[in-house]
DNA sequence: CCAGTTTTCGCCTTATAATCGAAAACATGG
DNA sequence: CCATGTTTTCGATTATAAGGCGAAAACTGG
């Protein structure tokens, strides 16, 4: 579970109070129930913790399957990506507390790892899909969505590129309402929304396109030499 | 475990003799054991069924869990995706077969919709990695590639952009021989290899990238109206 | 009304991909 | 041995997308 609340992306994870790797903290999960797939015994763990509503995706990550990955009997985990938009703060238990991924506590077992599998997807699926949704407000500034960017993806990102990028692709779209100029003044800032709040591939990463092209322009035919 | 020995991606496949879906076609797997991880169950499976030795590439695709997959008690299935390349052909058992994606016959449980993510995962990496080297042969030509790659994306490739795009990106490179012209004549085709036969990410689809650019080209700054 | 601040937007440059046609390099038949 | 057909290769051009920069726009507060 991940989110940016204020510039600096975050995980959830809780403080284990027994053996083993007691104090260590470790990401939500549980064991798998007969009657449910991994989706929906997913859901079920993260809602012992937080308000499943506030989620606003999740998907698979990978199987970590590692023989000696726990002590004791092998264990295998389908670990997942869950994202939490930036403006809600959801109510946790009080074992549990966000860490900033570039500063985790002592993780129990290989949830680094895992917490590091996370950030990357959520990194790459940041440039060639939609997910904004998942981590940005329903409606926000392009300044707002530049600091969500800029944390996520661990770089810089200049609003004019950002704004340009996505607007091209059909995934941001104008409210048509302004936000308040900020306590410095300035130019109120428009208020931006994802035109869909469901996962959608923008740039199928086709570099080799098919040919579908009608240009139509007229070429003017070079002289032979 | 996908090939493309003749410009059709194929599938193999082993027909069940018992029950349950006896009669329909299925992909190879088989139960964990305690002491290996899925990558390595993975290779022991296939290992039943040709020769690992000629497997280039195997890599997780996702878990498949819905508690109806397959009748009796529930199971779980890490579904992977493996690639042979196009020039050889392992010995397989009697009841196994290649099938062209495109024209499955009927699949057990839910291996149809495990195929398909395999053909969807094969393309995009193609666009954005090196995985060509798993589905070529250590040589080849720029036409004999085409081939592959057209058969692999769905659609039309031209020789002209796929070398360049691939030699670009570093991917592709000519080991200096040429081949033997064809039947009817034609100016030898250059030999080139891959030259990293190691998944490698040639473009991290940042779309929004660091600003690392040294441009240093001196803007003439536009006249104020 | 003016200075300060922030956003927005247009223009330009750069990077990469797609298209097209001609030249190169071979085989074969007259 | 030359003309012709065939396939590959390569250069020139166009097309599309992304990044950079600065001016104009639109507000606040004195």
């Amino acid at each position: 579970m991940l989110r940016i609340p204020a510039g600096a992306l975050q995980v959830l994870l809780w403080q284990r109070a027994q053996p083993p790797q007691a104090g260590d903290w470790a990401l939500p999960g549980g064991a798998l129930r007969g009657d449910e797939d991994v989706e929906a015994s997913v859901r079920r763990q993260l809602a012992e913790k937080v308000d499943v509503r506030e989620v606003a995706h999740v998907e698979q990550l990978a199987v970590f399957s590692a023989p000696d990955r726990v002590p004791g009997p092998r264990r295998l985990a389908t670990a997942f990506l869950g994202l939490v938009p930036a403006d809600v703060d959801p109510a946790v238990p009080p074992d549990t507390r966000w860490h900033e991924v570039t500063k985790l506590p002592p993780t129990a077992f290989d949830h680094a790892a895992i917490v590091c599998r996370a950030r990357d997807r959520l990194r790459a699926k940041l440039s060639y899909t939609n997910l904004g949704f998942a981590i940005a407000p329903a409606e926000f500034t392009v300044s707002a969505l530049r600091v969500l960017y800029s944390a996520a993806l661990g770089h810089q990102v200049t609003s004019t590129n950002l704004q340009r990028v996505l607007t091209r692709r059909g995934v941001l779209e104008p409210t048509g309402a302004t936000a308040m100029p900020g306590p410095a003044g300035g130019r109120p800032a428009a208020l931006f929304r994802f035109a869909d709040r469901r996962l959608r591939v923008t740039d199928p990463f086709a570099v080799l396109r098919p040919p579908a092209r009608s240009s139509s322009h007229a070429r003017r035919p070079r002289p032979p030499r």
